[in-house]
DNA sequence: CATTAAAATGAGTTATCACTCACTTATTTT
DNA sequence: AAAATAAGTGAGTGATAACTCATTTTAATG
């Protein structure tokens, strides 16, 4: 059961980056820890500047704007955050039979936490334009939530076929699936008091496969 | 199964006090919609001015800042939410034997929808400064966790011995019925496609139910 | 109706912020 | 090492935002 490696997606970060000077790494970092900190409006460029121990104007070298330096920050989650949310499936996990729910609850999650560990700040970031400007909700939503209904649906089918899963609509079990998910994230980005991320996350995995293992009370209650 | 019957608790919103002139009204309520459609700093005192339909000197009569604006949105949620989040189980939901996981989850989190749709954008208020003001959110927390913790957990004592609740961690119980809850608000905030609250909710219930009955598998898997 | 107090106004003030640009310093290239 | 290119600088600029205040409008009171 060690299949599921991390993937190497996170490693190739902002540091990775070659034909980037020093001074406009420090600000790429202080961009991010200060928006993750304190919201994008409230992170000034001078305090950038400040941060990154450059002139404000180096700042400005490289992106026009404020907001084209999140989006810099931004772009590589983006670009790899489609996939590991949703694409890998095809590949990875619907070929592959599990042989328990556990199996499978475990391999799909794996990755997808030690990526959400790997990036907190980029996705408090990320949360907070989700969050607030609904035009880039929904174009992100769009470009997310249709391929991972379609993919985790695939996997959802076949582990149904197998009545290895409860039988529930599928957008409801991913929904009670990223509950758990982002609740256990919560605690990490908010930096909770009383946080143990080993248990969690082993406890992470056991609420979800108890959630999806069948039963004889499954049908949903009307009100 | 008719107990918990919604409390007037956000009855007594805005609209409640007396001394208020119809303009500040206008004005709280433009602050609000506005804050939660667009975040506290995307909000100029101008647009909520112009919202409001009142001069710009007018915002500031009653409310010297526009942060003191913004807390006097919030006070009488933040009045209100400890109490529905907590206190409310000594006097209700302890004294009572739950027959069934079922009854004690639809006791337990009716009202509490009902209070969070009731308030969807007081609550998205909240949840920015919560998320990007590390003070705020640790005076706000260490009001409220204890409190739930603690009467939460004389609940979930009760129900463990008499053997109705799987036996996990207070905390981690917690964590994952708060999971759902938030997931489910979520849907409700955002304004997420295809969701049908009746449905939704019913299925919360069903969830939380399943979580929480006992079983064999329910030991927590190391990693 | 006259007087007084409170509410509302909007032009104006101050501060801050995103962004620019003429110039200096560092790095490559030849 | 000279020339050329790129990187970095920081004082400066225009715009906008929060907030003030002298004045006007509305409401309350006798």
């Amino acid at each position: 059961m060690e299949r599921p490696r991390i993937r190497d997606y996170f490693q190739q970060d902002l540091s990775q980056n070659e034909t980037i000077t020093p001074k406009q790494r420090a600000i790429l970092q202080a961009s991010l820890d200060l928006f993750a900190e304190k919201g994008f409006d409230q992170t000034s460029t001078s305090d950038i500047a400040q941060r990154a121990g450059v002139a404000e104007g180096t700042v400005y070298r490289r992106y026009k704007t404020k907001a084209a330096l999140r989006d810099a920050i931004l772009a590589p989650i983006a670009a790899h955050i489609v996939p590991i949310l949703a694409s890998d499936f095809s590949e990875d996990a619907l070929r592959q039979r599990y042989p328990s729910l556990q199996a499978f609850v475990t391999a799909i999650f794996t990755d997808r936490v030690a990526f959400a560990k790997a990036n907190v700040k980029e996705l408090k970031v990320i949360f907070e334009m989700v969050a607030f400007d609904a035009e880039r909700r929904e174009q992100i939503l769009s470009q997310i939530a249709p391929k991972m209904v379609k993919q985790m649906g695939s996997v959802i089918n076949q582990l149904k076929a197998d009545h290895l899963i409860v039988d529930w609509p599928n957008d409801l079990i991913l929904q009670s699936l990223l509950s758990q998910l982002f609740g256990y994230l919560a605690r990490l980005m908010l930096e909770l008091p009383g946080t143990e991320i080993e248990r969690e996350q082993a406890y992470l995995i056991t609420v979800m496969t108890k959630i999806l293992t069948p039963g004889e009370h499954d049908q949903i209650t009307g009100q």
